[in-house]
DNA sequence: TTGTTAATGACAATCGTTTTCAATAAGGAG
DNA sequence: CTCCTTATTGAAAACGATTGTCATTAACAA
């Protein structure tokens, strides 16, 4: 990540927006941290390395990443939203393991066969239903190894 | 529905709740309305046949009806929750398109064919995971016919 | 009919997120 | 490098959906 540069600076530039010094702290704990993070868990890990970082800066910059494609935003149902940063700029398509107790998300790869099938009724819907997709979400809700 | 009379009645006290006038009125709402409402739209319908009923009541009974299996939740991410009445008893598999601008959500009907890869995946990460499934949901996000 | 206790409704409180606004800093023009 | 415009920032207040509190009411078992 170090060898190429950055992708996400000059796709942050590229989207017309300024690169800061916050945003940069962001995208750096976002980038070094495994799994899916509430904006309020980004904020404690930011506010480690740069203590002047405001929540409302965490809330408008996830947004920002989120509009630029740098960040995926996913809302499990429990009222808060969380973050994961992408490894690469084009989409990696997975699904997610949602646990109802502990919240946790698990990522989990696409597998070929189901992806072809939902592509094919994707398809479907938009003559049937005349409605344009744009993205799809499977998730999977039940409890994890250690919630059991 | 008339015929054999209202399964969530009995359904509601089998599961050790009182059958009350309010909630009556709400099922009654639920039940004759399609597609899927807020708690503030419920509460609004409610209120036109049953002007004493009180907001609390309406989030406090929704959430008993979907303990109860009466009533399915979805999160659309708009952070409102919205509620569908079940028309059968018994699980009813079916995915939803959502629109992004509007907010509407259509029910499609699981496809025979998909819905047999996704159990298949699904006991694939129950194995892999060792993640207990309860329940999936499949979403499309877009614009529909009349946002496009 | 009565007594117990769950359910109700008004209101306040909570929680995640967004808005407002004056102060600051990014980065293009010169 | 310096200046100037304008996006970005942080603190605090506002917001909207949902939940808690509590005294009153009504289901329904006895």
């Amino acid at each position: 990540m170090q060898g190429r540069g950055r992708w996400f600076h000059g796709r942050i530039r590229g989207c017309g927006y300024r690169l800061t010094l916050p945003r940069m702290k962001i995208v750096e704990v976002l980038n070094s941290s495994k799994g899916h993070l509430s904006a309020e868990e980004v904020f404690l890990k930011v506010h480690q390395i740069y203590p002047a970082v405001g929540l409302t800066t965490i809330y408008r910059t996830l947004e920002m990443l989120v509009a630029s494609g740098i960040v995926g935003k996913i809302n499990a149902g429990d009222g808060k939203a969380r973050y994961e940063f992408k490894k690469t700029p084009e989409e990696d398509p997975h699904f997610h393991l949602i646990c109802k107790k502990c919240g946790n998300i698990i990522n989990v790869e696409a597998n070929k066969e189901l992806d072809k099938h939902i592509n094919k009724v994707k398809e479907e819907y938009i003559k049937n239903y005349e409605f344009k997709v744009d993205n799809l979400q499977l998730r999977f809700y039940g409890l994890c190894k250690n919630c059991k």
